[in-house]
DNA sequence: ACAATAAATTTGGTGAACCAAATAAAATTG
DNA sequence: CAATTTTATTTGGTTCACCAAATTTATTGT
């Protein structure tokens, strides 16, 4: 009887699945390590293992990739991840971004049956509380169109869905801005010299940097 | 970044304060590591450096003692470990007999808030779906005043309140004969020769041994 | 092509939590 | 009280996840 959980291979997983997710084309042992903030030396052995186990593979040119049976379960921890950040949010009233860490514990938490009646409970919500899909039981997931609000049409009304990234800084910015996923915005103008953007938000209006804009994904 | 958790000192504190609550009187090396199916030589260890961090004492005879630091961290586990399964049983629909091992994952997971915030999502419950009681943040526990069901007078209305011990097959045991907690029962009967005892329950009779109706704890 | 740079890999270590087996100390019992 | 049995303790090992510092193997710019 260990008294203590090795959750090691799945961090591993879901890294790797994030990077696949954010296109990141050669996922080599460096980039892999910074991540993950690992030594190379211990991230490579943790890919030898992986591979072993058919987890991974390493191309010729030294890129590791997910193999089917590894994405499965990197889905896997990701649901698990998403469906906790629900239940934080909306049954006990965290903010979005304050779930994070909490939810990074509570994905590791091993019970096949957990995972099933959470989402149940939660009535099968399709998003996590920063818009990001929630993957089913199989491992699937459905994409949600969306497009940069840097892109979207002006005095048009739109929703922010998502976001392209959910860094702390980025969540504590909005939050403080007013904004969250599910806002309703529209495009008032957009500078020429800097792209960027002020939108109307709740009759007020705000103005974002190009790459705030680019960050938020509305619906499509 | 460590990708796994050390949950080992946890489980000592709390298998040291289970001994303690059972009124184990001397509880030594042995006692511990055949609680914890652990080697001797693994417990002896884990218990100097408690030892050196002021959680546990050990006395010249070599008993094993929680100092009040160390069972103050024992009773926070104890906490989180019940309120979890009050989570489990009354929000996602396990039985009672199914949550124990998931609430022994979900007890370690670290957040001061996220303790407090399950409390007052489940309306601040006292007693968890055993009927164990649920200490308080600071630690503290009322005990409920009960009595064995195999004491308690005749042809009285009576409600089972707690169990003297929560072991799964006793568990399994209850749930099969249609008892648990919260149960409005009556003795209708002591067999004089072996103590076992017939109780009504929702209009149908049950026999017990006396060792099951010792088990069964009623409010006194 | 070749030196500079970067990435991959190897080597040798660490600490934590565990174990088996040997030894020492203590308790029990005839 | 001496012999047996039980406990406690020590010793030497293991595995896992990690690291720092070489070393080897690309890659890249000139």
């Amino acid at each position: 009887m260990q008294h203590f959980a090795y959750h090691s291979e799945e961090n591993y997983l879901k890294t790797l699945y994030k990077l696949e997710d954010k296109k990141v084309k050669k996922v080599n042992n460096t980039a892999l390590s910074k991540a993950l903030e690992l030594n190379p030396a211990t991230v490579l052995e943790a890919v030898r293992k992986m591979s072993e186990k058919k987890l991974v593979t390493v191309l010729a040119d030294k890129t590791i990739q997910l193999t089917d049976k590894g994405r499965k379960k990197a889905l896997q921890i990701v649901r698990r991840h998403r469906l906790w950040e629900v239940f934080l949010v909306d049954k006990l009233n965290y903010k979005w971004d304050e779930v994070h860490h909490i939810a990074e514990q509570l994905e590791h938490i091993e019970a096949d049956s957990l995972t099933e009646r959470l989402e149940a409970f939660l009535g099968n919500p399709t998003v996590d509380p920063h818009g990001d899909p929630i993957p089913d039981e199989s491992g699937k997931l459905k994409r949600i169109k969306t497009q940069p609000l840097s892109e979207a049409p002006w005095n048009k009304k739109l929703t922010i869905v998502a976001l392209g990234n959910s860094s702390d800084e980025f969540l504590k910015y909005l939050n403080k801005i007013g904004l969250s996923i599910g806002a309703t915005v529209e495009v008032a103008e957009v500078e020429d010299f800097d792209k960027s953007i002020t939108i109307l938000h709740k009759k007020s209006s705000i103005t974002l940097s190009n790459e705030a804009a680019n960050t938020l994904l509305v619906a499509l």
